[in-house]
DNA sequence: GCCGGTATCGCAACAGGTTGCATTTGTCTG
DNA sequence: CAGACAAATGCAACCTGTTGCGATACCGGC
């Protein structure tokens, strides 16, 4: 069972792509970048930085974070991921962000739930004009307390 | 010179409460939390944790990094700090916080800006009416490119 | 002014991530 | 297919915080 993605663009496509993709930038094609694109092909949602580390520990016992970290950040830059930090500022990446969307966090128990970029237009909006802020939306994180956590912590 | 503050309550006077509102609670006041203490009141705007050790250590060169960060957490139940994470994950405490609000973060410069609540109140009436989820404000970062950021950029 | 309970401290180990640098290895060219 | 250049890797050290635990020292009561 895997996650369909985006409607215009098959995951299996996307991933099978990254290799020219990378090539054609005069970045390289190596083993270790397989084997997390491997890893990140597989999940879906939300993962944190550690997560990857150990998965990709789990196919390849000598992989080394520092390795794994900075081809996560070269694969943000092809747009294949998107990062944001957790309430408790711990990274979280996305994987194939099939739209822009930031996140919700509820410091309670912890879920995260995507916010569409509708969602956030009218603060968006606002700071742009007011500001002339540009809001980078992949990294928007708002914590607070989820719906289930206040009724538990009401009774 | 020195931020005044609210202008409901001077933070001296604020500061000068601690030591009582401490041991109201069962507390205690250490000479530790008194180096703390003393490091705040001369502190403005937003400092981060790494900032707050240093600043300690200049006045006792013995202290040490957990208690400075246990001692945040007991003076942001108090209501006298508030943290939120800056772009790239670390933590930016707020001194003395006279209004609830949030932050803005470039990305590029590394600047903050705080916005008000009243600022984001379409984004958090949003969430808490289709989500039933409470926005914690002063948690709340936001991060993007800032004007001069994004002219520098098109140069 | 001493005493005892417990909040706090100091320390050491850990966790998640980042960085600098010497070495290895993809990849392009001829 | 060999050679060379630059991109990536591996490693080690570092940074910012957090956690568990035994030792210390506040502080309210007598």
């Amino acid at each position: 069972m895997r996650a369909t993605g985006s409607p215009h663009a098959p995951p299996d496509a996307e991933w099978a792509g990254v290799r020219d993709r990378l090539r054609a930038r005069g970045l390289r094609w190596t083993p270790q970048r397989r084997t997390l694109i491997e890893v990140l092909s597989r999940s879906d949602g939300h993962v944190t930085g550690a997560e990857l580390v150990a998965r990709c520990r789990a196919l390849d016992p000598g992989t080394i974070p520092s390795t794994v970290y900075r081809t996560l950040d070269v694969l943000e830059e092809l747009g294949l991921l998107s990062h944001s930090h957790a309430a408790d500022g711990r990274e979280e990446f996305h994987v194939l962000p099939s739209a822009v969307h930031g996140h919700l966090h509820c410091i309670s128990c912890g879920t995260t739930w995507e916010i569409e970029a509708d969602e956030a237009a009218a603060l968006i909006a606002s700071l742009e004009r007011r500001r002339d802020f540009a809001v980078d939306v992949s990294h928007l994180s708002i914590a607070g307390r989820c719906a289930d956590c206040s009724a538990a912590l009401d009774a």
